[in-house]
DNA sequence: GTCTATAAAAAGATAGAC
DNA sequence: GTCTATCTTTTTATAGAC
């Protein structure tokens, strides 16, 4: 019972812990919204007070920016594991949603918090402008390197990926409201040939 | 001071202040999102008392009911309007978007309450479901009226009007954080040019 | 039709015991 | 580290005066 050295016993629960709490939040967020949660909610999925959550992380704003935080860290991971098995960026991108679509919770909370940012001071406003600016920066740099000098059908390589991206978005909300009218991978692949229709992603 | 039968005074006065709350509505929810809108900032844009509202709509969903009653009125308008100058059903959707970019508002309050929609409970939910399909099915028959037989690129008519209604939304929500690092007339121009390359829409 | 007053509930946050 | 108790504010909604 007496915590070795190197890695106390209280710092690894500590940690164990406010990783659980920020799970349950980003379930929550994706539930009901940033302002539609209310910290007791977290606080009962992983069996504290609200006081309890109050502890790890002084107040709702800060809990978001770690639930963001952590998410990018996920993001990193998905992404690196997917572009493993991917042979190309066109492909890549088709595994992604594949494995989105698997994933409905972590795609709503994605879906709301980036619509709710866009509201009057929104503590996630600075986030998703930046984020949104970078994933355009990486997909363009993406797509010049894999498809070379020439546009794909005439259109720019960052006008092709801000459609990229818009085209993610879109799906992902129709799909969260009608998930057995829009197949998202499906319709995904779709726009993909009809910006490169030469290297076609292979369905499954 | 007598009313005039037909048409009373009080009734007027009624439907006015009534059109003037939904107004004043509509900009707050698309300011603050449904759950952060309070009665009481909506009535204090029409110079009314939280409960002057309350004389008018029972409750806070009731109000938003009313809300999108009245954008689906707004929209067939604009709508119409619209098609009467544009030549093609590409050639709307142009316009359209052009026509948007000029009420960051209108487009900002279909972008949060739309992904809000997708929450639990969200009382929403139902009429953005419907819309969607609604609009699904209506894009999908002009653009079979208007490119004939043959899909587009190989594209199922059905699929290009998912797509394209993915565009829409998803550019949105990218140019209403960075309107000036994305382009939402241009961008959606080249899309249209994607899924249609003869005839192009004429930029301006 | 509009207001004041007020109830009732919800939610964020602090203080302090254990 | 976690809890109970409590404060404070906000917000929806009702009751009733004018």
């Amino acid at each position: 019972m007496t915590r070795p050295p190197g890695r106390p016993q209280g710092r690894a629960g500590h940690e164990g812990r406010r990783t659980a709490i920020l799970r349950a939040a980003l379930e929550v967020f994706a539930e009901r919204g940033y302002q539609g949660a209310t910290i007791a909610i977290v606080a009962e999925r992983v069996g504290l007070s609200q006081q309890g959550v109050l502890h790890y992380f002084p107040n709702k704003q800060d809990l978001l920016a770690n639930v963001l935080a952590l998410r990018d860290q996920n993001d990193l991971d998905v992404l690196l594991a997917t572009a493993q098995g991917s042979a190309t960026t066109l492909d890549f991108l088709a595994d992604l949603v594949e494995r989105n679509a698997e994933r409905p919770g972590i795609v709503q909370s994605f879906t709301v918090l980036a619509a709710e940012s866009v509201t009057q001071d929104h503590p996630a406003r600075d986030y998703f402008i930046d984020r949104y600016a970078q994933t355009r920066r990486m997909l363009t740099t993406m797509l010049e390197r894999e498809l070379g000098g020439d546009p794909p059908r005439g259109v720019s390589h960052q006008d092709a990926a801000t459609l990229l991206i818009a085209v993610l978005d879109g799906l992902q909300q129709q799909w969260l409201l009608s998930p057995d009218e829009v197949d998202m991978p499906a319709l995904l692949r779709t726009f993909l040939r009809l910006i490169h229709p030469e290297a076609d992603a292979n369905p499954q």
